[in-house]
RNA sequence: GGUCCCGUGGUGUAGCGGCCUAACACGCCUCCCUGUCAAGGAGGAGAUCGGCAGUUCAAAUCUGCUCGGGAUCGCCA
């Protein structure tokens, strides 16, 4: 070994051994006739200081020190002077007084800073990503990703479970998100899929019997990125037999809440976790993951507000859109420029306009509201009879302020979901440390599809209605809830599960009432079909993603801080510079011809 | 596919028609300095302002296109 010692672990305990430790510099401060050096390594900071009057040469050698050298030191740990402790680092009660330098190996001037506080372009970190990734923010996530998934581990093959790894190579299936494909070079012009997930893999598992099965496993999709959504992801696999709804709430539950203690412990979470049906979720939130650390929940005033004389309350109602807000609470003072702000917020969401009606504090209460405690764009419209109803309707109170959307349904419930989020960010109602996990469940199986004209499965076709609704599966899908849940965390979609089809002839239904033909039944999902009736037990399980799980575990918004290295917003690794062209006897023996698009 | 924001020495920013021969901080280089820890002091190097085209007597600054990054809607079973 080149150290014996970690740079961030002596102590005063230390004081007086003789250790090697080794590292990048850090810093290095030197005074002349007295050099110090910061060396970092994996476990933390330690000051080294070079004394010529303890070794010339080590002291004449670091001089030319330079940051991001790789150095070996050997020397004595020694009680710093007094005055001289540095009570920031854990390490700050000693120096090493060295005797010995090893430069290992020298560096360039990194292109930035190894420190938390920088804020350097995204693309020049993830192309020096290997320097990025020194800065102990990233470590730490890093690192507790990896607690994360040993948590998991642990847990999951405690209660049973079997870790299975399924095939990278699969059978593309063009329904849900675009495939990520692999050409065959052994069969022309055939191709490989790599796994959006391994769902039917896992379902197939079952009716091995494995029972319970999980994996850390890799999920491929070749869609739009976003802040939280990458072309590859991890997620935590998991399928159980023999299990019923809350079986498998269950055992989520007692993961999660075991992660978030043992990676966060001072953070707070609430057990039982929440539950919501998905209809009271909308209903309540707007949105089928709500961020349950604070309220302004909303409010239909549909009815209400179609009764004033404003024409677009009118319009809206009569065409069966909604009219739908929430209070924003002792906002009724805000002014021009922040009624503008919340306005193009609503806009870059699909809103054609946002009201506002502001209630002046100085009302004694919303009986007592006289028309100069009111005052809203749309003032002129709107009686103080109805602004008292719709007071009364939302909970508003004097000194609040109102914030109303009309439209279609769901676009009213798209912008008032994101804007109560975003006023809970304005008026600081978000608790970082709180973990507000809830069950969204009871979704509909069916989601009607107006461009296609035909029904889609809300999350995938393999999940089971629930038995009471089975009447309704030819005759009005809509109408149809299944065994379907997610997990929501602050406002993030944390994952998905449902029980499962396991009956081969609902499952054939199912794929003929989505428009499926024989024909295609039989070539994409003829193997799960096929297994299915040869015994399979009833089953049921989750995909949670690990990357939103850290990202919001550590505090992070995008789930790039928390990958080690993850792909920009146009799907391309500045490191590897990939995707990249390939050579063309590589197209040939794939037996590809590349068209690039005319431009 | 759409909308919005950003692009100036290595890094982060300022400048937003002529005063720019582009400013500041950090970093970098040289020298000085025995107690610093975002060390300090003195000096120095380094950007033609993402690219292209245009408007103008004059462009980092205005316009168009384009490239790159980010946010977001669509999309993401």
């Amino acid at each position: 070994m080149y150290k014996d010692t970690n740079c961030g672990e002596p102590r005063e305990s230390a004081v007086g051994s003789q250790i090697t430790v080794a590292g990048w510099v850090h810093r290095r401060r030197d005074h002349g006739n007295l050099i110090f050096i910061d060396l970092r390594d994996r476990s933390g900071l330690l000051q080294i200081v070079f004394n010529p009057e303890y070794s010339q040469t080590a002291h004449d050698l670091a001089g030319s020190l330079r940051s991001e050298w790789v150095v070996q030191i050997t020397g004595k740990v020694v009680r710093r002077l007094p005055g001289a402790e540095n009570p920031d680092l854990p390490t700050g009660a000693v120096e090493l007084s060295a005797t010995d330098l090893v430069v290992l190996n020298r560096a360039l001037t990194p292109p930035f800073e190894i420190a938390d506080d920088i804020e350097v372009d995204e693309n020049t970190r993830l192309k020096y990503r290997f320097i990025d990734l020194r800065r102990p923010r990233m470590q730490r996530a890093l690192k507790l990703r990896h607690e994360v998934t040993h948590i998991m581990w642990d847990f999951l093959t405690a209660k049973g479970f079997t870790q299975v790894e399924t095939p990278i190579l699969i059978k593309s299936t063009p329904e849900g998100a675009r495939d990520y494909v692999v050409p065959s070079r052994i069969h022309p012009g055939e191709f490989y899929a790599l796994p959006q997930s391994p769902q039917q893999l896992k379902q197939l598992l079952m009716v091995s019997g494995l029972e319970r099965y999980f994996q850390i496993a890799r999920c491929f999709r070749d869609e739009d990125l976003r802040a939280d959504r990458q072309p590859e992801h991890t997620q935590l696999d998991f399928e159980m037999s023999f299990v019923h709804q809350d079986d498998v709430m269950a055992i989520v539950e007692e993961l999660y809440s075991r992660i978030v203690h043992e990676t966060v412990p001072d953070g707070t979470i609430s057990a039982p976790f929440v539950r919501l049906t998905y209809a009271e979720s909308m209903d309540r939130f707007g949105t089928d993951k709500p961020d349950l650390r604070f309220g302004m929940e909303l409010s239909t005033v549909t009815e209400i507000a179609a009764r004033s004389d404003a024409r677009v309350f009118q319009s809206v109602a009569s065409s069966g859109g909604s009219i739908r807000g929430f209070i924003a609470p002792g906002c009724g003072n805000y002014g021009r420029r922040q009624t503008d702000e919340l306005t193009e917020f609503a806009k870059q969401s699909g809103a054609q306009g946002l009201v506002f009606i502001a209630l002046d504090e100085s009302a004694e209460s919303i009986e007592k509201l006289e028309d100069d405690h009111i005052k809203s764009p749309l003032k002129k419209f709107l009686s103080v009879e109805i602004v008292r109803e719709l007071a009364t309707k939302m909970g508003a109170g004097p000194g609040d302020l109102m914030l109303i959307v009309a439209g279609a349904n769901r676009l009213v419930n798209t912008v008032l979901s994101n804007l109560r989020n975003e006023m809970a960010r304005r008026l600081e109602f978000v608790d970082e440390k709180h973990f507000a996990f809830a069950w969204i469940y009871d979704f509909p199986l069916f989601d009607w599809d107006e461009d296609l004209k035909k029904w889609e499965p809300a999350h995938h076709v393999f999940s089971s209605p629930k038995p009471e609704h089975m009447q309704y599966l030819d005759t009005d899908p809509g109408k149809v809830l299944a065994n379907l849940f997610d997990l929501v965390c602050n406002g993030s979609e944390m994952g998905s599960g449902s029980i499962r089809i396991h009956d081969r002839d609902l499952q054939a239904r199912m794929f003929s009432i989505i428009g499926y033909t024989e024909d295609q039944i039989s070539e994409r999902f003829g193997q799960l079909l096929t297994a299915f009736s040869y015994g399979a037990p009833p089953h049921g399980g989750m995909g949670l993603g690990l990357d939103r799980l850290v990202a919001i575990l550590v505090g992070e918004q995008a789930i790039r801080e928390v990958i080690a290295f993850p792909k920009t917003q146009s799907a391309v690794d500045p490191l590897f510079e990939a995707p990249s062209p390939i050579t063309d006897q590589q197209l040939e023996e794939l037996h590809v011809r590349v068209v690039m698009p005319r431009s």
